[in-house]
DNA sequence: GAATCTGGACTGATCTCTCT
DNA sequence: AGAGAGATCAGTCCAGATTC
């Protein structure tokens, strides 16, 4: 990898600089409360995540961003995996103006067997939260001799994690005392309620069906819901496009789950507080 | 305040399965 | 049998919490 500040300042001359964008992205939501909508920053979450994804793909470290110590190389890779905690940051200050909520991203939350750090939980609470949404972000350019990752890649270790987390939070509440007579009434009817909220970035030869049907799955055996959001290189290669869900599919997309998430959390947070947890 | 630990996100390499 | 896709695993990095 060569990388030099000249390389840097001439791909942050032409497609700006993922740090600042991020923070700015940030501060506009942070800042205008009528932002509860994904599809109302989607334009700009597209535009950092392509910004991102050239400095990947052309193998430059951003300027001044990053563990200073580590090897440029080692510092873009350390940048780009935070791109999940971005993702999930900015869907938990959503749903903070949605719902005039505390939510804070990353709440560490007591399961049954250990504790779990959740993307989006409410209340903000370690013991018996109500609405527990994990964010992943999938799928990546092609860079150096390395391929592209489809939206799918390595879905199936992010689906046992998904599901172990689904079922250990809600054996957490009653732990030993647990009852489950019907596995899908029970998970049903369980808290927290569980979630999926999926950022996917496609590959050509992706198809977004294959995406919504694991998300269908997982939410027909495990899940309480799930969103969808998905993107792709435009035909003009000059950024990315969202990519439309089927038809039959619509149901899955990010902002209905966001919706979904924000009614149950009005419900009973109901006249603004939300219920305590239970006493033992 | 530095060092260490922890959980989570993401990756490349490799193994396994499926299809033709 | 061979190719391609899917699944698995170990390793690295990060932020935040904890310990010294």
């Amino acid at each position: 990898m060569t990388n030099d500040a000249a390389d840097a300042q001439r791909l942050e001359d032409e497609v700006g600089h993922p740090g600042q964008r991020w923070d700015d992205l940030l501060a506009r939501v942070r800042g205008d409360a009528a932002l509860q909508t994904f599809g109302a920053i989607a334009e700009e979450w597209l535009g950092l995540m392509w910004c991102l994804d050239r400095y990947r793909s052309a193998e430059v470290a951003p300027l001044g961003m990053g563990n200073p110590n580590a090897s440029a190389a080692n510092r873009l890779s350390g940048i780009y995996r935070y791109k999940g905690n971005w993702f999930a940051t900015i869907l938990a200050e959503l749903l903070k103006n949605a719902t005039g909520q505390e939510i804070r991203p990353r709440q560490e939350v007591q399961g049954f067997s250990q504790t779990h750090q959740i993307d989006i939980a409410w209340p903000a609470r370690e013991d018996d939260p109500l609405v527990c949404a994990e964010a992943k972000v999938t799928g990546g350019p092609a860079y150096g001799s390395t391929r592209a990752r489809g939206a799918l890649s390595d879905w199936s270790n992010r689906r046992k994690e998904l599901k172990f987390a689904a079922t250990d939070l809600k054996l957490g509440r009653r732990k030993h005392d647990t009852q489950i007579d019907s596995w899908g009434f029970w998970r049903r009817s369980a808290p927290p309620a569980t979630y999926i909220l999926w950022g996917a970035r496609l590959r050509p030869d992706d198809r977004i069906e294959r995406v919504t049907r694991q998300v269908e799955r997982v939410v027909g055996t495990y899940l309480d819901g799930g969103g969808i959001v998905a993107w792709r290189t435009s035909s003009d290669g000059a950024g990315y496009d969202a990519v439309p869900l089927p038809a039959d599919a619509q149901s899955l997309s990010l902002d209905e789950a966001l919706r979904e998430i924000k009614t149950r959390i009005n419900r009973q947070a109901a006249p603004g507080q939300p219920p305590p947890p239970p006493q033992a």
